[in-house]
DNA sequence: AAACCCCTGATTGGATACAAGCGATGATCT
DNA sequence: AGATCATCGCTTGTATCCAATCAGGGGTTT
């Protein structure tokens, strides 16, 4: 078990923050992370580092970190980014097959085809997470570095991570057929079918999440924390 | 003069990075970087992550830091993500006008106007840091919290920072000219008009800085940093 | 002679100790 | 009473210290 504590801190706030433990607009105060993660200050400092920059909390010079809340407006804005940067990641991919890990990404997607039936929530964190890691894949091919580095920053967001637990039975049925498709598109070396079905797919994405939002908001109690200053 | 000494830390890197003092492929030893920032190594540390996040070095665990090498390809890489976000970008800030800051935009276009006849060294780096800064602005008028996140990252590049250093003249003023188009655009609220023009400014851009990569490859000593495992 | 293994030096990863800064509370003054 | 200012406590920022880990060199063995 060769994990760094760095590795542990990371998870801990990141599951944290997912999870509602830490709701929008609370305080992570480092010696009280530190000691729910069973390490010291320092890996959780480096951790708040990471969280600042995928946008999951602000740090305040001299104040600590707070849990940035999401809005609808940002929903829409990661979806935004995401069909514009996975649009030109497949479109790259098509024009250099040879760096798609084709056998890879056929695995994840019998896998969550398999999972599929009779979901219940540990084979939908599975999935989620399986879903997560084809879109990196994906990007992977086009061999641009920025942009590899930016997909997953975009992905753990909390929208993402947790969509699949907002999405019907019928909404991944569709994913997992995108899914195919852009795998199909990519073989052909068609960058232009790779990226209007990766371009629908999230689109798809996007509007059931956006439901579901609605749906929620009946039942919340407004924005608690969403930090402007 | 309360400057963090993270931030020192990270400017001695980042200026030792782009003069060349610590060349690709070299080792960022801690304790060295340390002492020559005046500081100890947590900030330096904190410093490497950020860079690391940034693209500009490579950590391997327990082994430190390395400066990564750039090729071309990335500089092609670079601005393909900033023709897809920027132009985005100023589209959206095109349908939210409210947000766009016009007289600070307007006065960095003058102050490069002002500065670029007998463009010295000092005056070029000062036209560098505008030039940056008025995308970095104009970023943020689209209100888009993981753009704004995004653009920084990307302008931090060495291929971006040290862009000045080889534009001629005569792309400087082209340059400039896009500027006052895209604020022109910008108050007509014409989207579209907009994202051409900031397409058409980086791509020129990207254009200059290809030409002289070509010329500067002819008396280089080949590719020694670009990590790649 | 070549391959392997252990040992050692150097460097990072993590923990602790100390200093500095911010915010809140409470006293004082107007 | 309201506002202002100083003080105190809590939290982060930085430095230093110890432990873990990797690379390389030298010796041994086959």
């Amino acid at each position: 078990m060769a994990r760094s504590a760095r590795a542990v801190a990371y998870e801990v706030l990141q599951r944290g923050i997912a999870s509602g433990e830490y709701p929008p607009g609370s305080w992570l105060r480092e010696e009280d992370v530190a000691a729910a993660a069973g390490v010291s200050r320092t890996p959780v400092r480096e951790a708040l580092h990471r969280l600042q920059a995928e946008g999951l909390v602000q740090i305040l010079r001299n104040r600590g970190a707070v849990v940035v809340g999401w809005t609808a407006r940002d929903l829409d804005d990661i979806y935004d980014l995401r069909v514009l940067l996975e649009g030109y990641g497949v479109r790259r991919a098509a024009q250099a097959r040879e760096n798609v890990d084709f056998d890879g990404l056929r695995a994840m997607c019998t896998e969550m085809e398999l999972l599929l039936p009779g979901a219940a929530e540990p084979e939908l964190q599975r999935i989620g997470g399986l879903c997560i890691d084809f879109h990196v894949t994906l990007n992977q091919a086009s061999q641009n570095r920025q942009l590899i580095a930016i997909i997953p920053t975009l992905l753990a967001t909390p929208f993402v991570r947790e969509a699949f637990h907002h999405h019907t039975h019928h909404d991944l049925e569709r994913a997992f057929a995108f899914h195919r498709e852009i795998l199909e598109a990519l073989e052909e070396g068609d960058g232009e079918w790779a990226e209007g079905v990766m371009r629908a797919h999230l689109r798809a994405g996007r509007r059931s999440l956006r439901q579901m939002e609605q749906e929620q908001r009946t039942s919340d109690v407004g924005d608690p924390g969403r930090a402007s200053a």
